[in-house]
DNA sequence: TTCCGACAGTGGGGTCGCAAT
DNA sequence: ATTGCGACCCCACTATCGGAA
């Protein structure tokens, strides 16, 4: 350990729920990595991830930045380490596209990365983690991190500005990943989930028709793993978008290896290649069945992310299932 | 008694690095 | 040179268990 640098603190996390109203302050769920960031009073930063990785070579700016934004002040800070795309949304996909142990110029040029912070554990010798919300949000303000290098402290709403249900909104239509809210008195627990901090992510529900399945391994060996999904394109092509691999219970499993067994078939349903490690593993089953899954956003690939399976639909037709067609908005869950 | 939080274990998309082929 | 695999990140879930409420 590097002298001077205080040791990072394990990130708190939210449950997911409905947003509390009452004495609670609301915030913006950004998209990106949860990091610590701990600088010592000489300059010196490191960055951790949630699992007590070490991310300062990586995303240099931030810990290289750190000394001159704090002006010399020692401090331990929450936060998100985010990439700002196009619209200056948050995009994850280019998040992982700056490497962990070889950032190269070119790279880091090209994808500049923001560290948000929202929460201050600790400022020169003083332990902030048990005061409460209010009072270490104040003292995050008062720092004067918002807009230097490349620091950014994202608005919390609280007293008149605090209606979750129109943040809500403001995040669905900012292509946000929902909101967060913290409870104004509460304190700091490091590496707990607790009920002090909700989240509420937003969520796409789609259907979406099964090409095909994956055998499961461990204890699910010999059931079904995940489902290769398709939905139509406007010209009548069976596009390939990914896996759902998740939400199943195991009767939902039982019933789908059921309905899929008589469909069987020897070749890709799919009017596209699948992936060849993703083809390799995959039974094909004729393109009949169609079910809805949840998920957030698209990758790059056009293919689900965070994809979670939640039911059949046997009230829908495979020729019904047309991607193009108007967008469902994201759906609160 | 019920409920909740923590844990383990399954699955996804993605990137990078390294060893085997 | 290509491929496969593990280690990381983000995550959504199910199933289970022990302790708190």
């Amino acid at each position: 350990m590097a002298a001077g640098i205080p040791q990072a603190v394990p990130p708190i996390l939210a449950v997911e729920g409905e947003p509390p109203t009452g004495p609670w302050a609301y915030e913006y769920k950004w998209d990106g990595y949860r990091c610590c960031l701990a600088v010592s009073a000489d300059g010196k930063a490191r960055l951790t991830s949630r699992n007590g990785n070490d991310f300062t070579p990586a995303y240099p700016e931030v810990a290289g930045g750190a000394a001159e934004a704090l002006d010399g002040r020692a401090a331990v800070l929450d936060g998100e380490l985010v990439a700002l795309g196009a619209g200056g949304r948050p995009d994850f996909g280019q998040l992982q596209r700056r490497t962990r142990r070889n950032p190269g110029a070119r790279l880091l040029a090209e994808i500049p990365v923001t560290f948000f912070a929202f929460d201050l554990l600790r400022l020169a010798s003083r332990d902030l983690t048990g005061a409460p919300w209010t009072e270490r949000r104040a003292a995050l303000e008062a720092l004067g991190l918002d807009g230097r290098g490349a620091f950014a402290v994202p608005p919390a709403y609280t007293g008149d500005d605090a209606d979750p249900a129109r943040l809500v909104e403001v995040a669905r239509g900012n292509g946000l990943e929902g909101i967060v809210a913290k409870r104004l008195d509460s304190p700091y627990l490091p590496g707990k989930r607790s009920r002090l901090w909700v989240k509420k992510p937003l969520f796409v529900t789609r259907e979406v028709i099964v090409g095909g399945w994956q055998p499961g391994e461990g204890h699910r060996a010999g059931r079904i793993g995940s489902l290769l999904l398709g939905a139509y394109d406007e010209e009548g092509a069976l596009r390939y978008i990914g896996h759902v691999g998740t939400g199943f219970s195991d009767a939902a499993l039982s019933g789908l290896a059921d309905r899929l067994e008589p469909l069987a078939r020897g070749g890709s349903p799919f009017d596209e290649p699948v992936p060849r490690d993703r083809a390799r593993k995959a039974r094909w089953t004729a393109p009949e069945v169609v079910g809805e899954v949840t998920h957030r956003t698209w990758t790059r690939d056009g293919r689900l992310r965070h994809a979670a399976w939640r039911g059949l639909r046997p009230d829908r037709t495979p020729a019904e299932i047309v991607l193009g067609s108007p967008p469902l908005p994201p759906r609160e869950r």
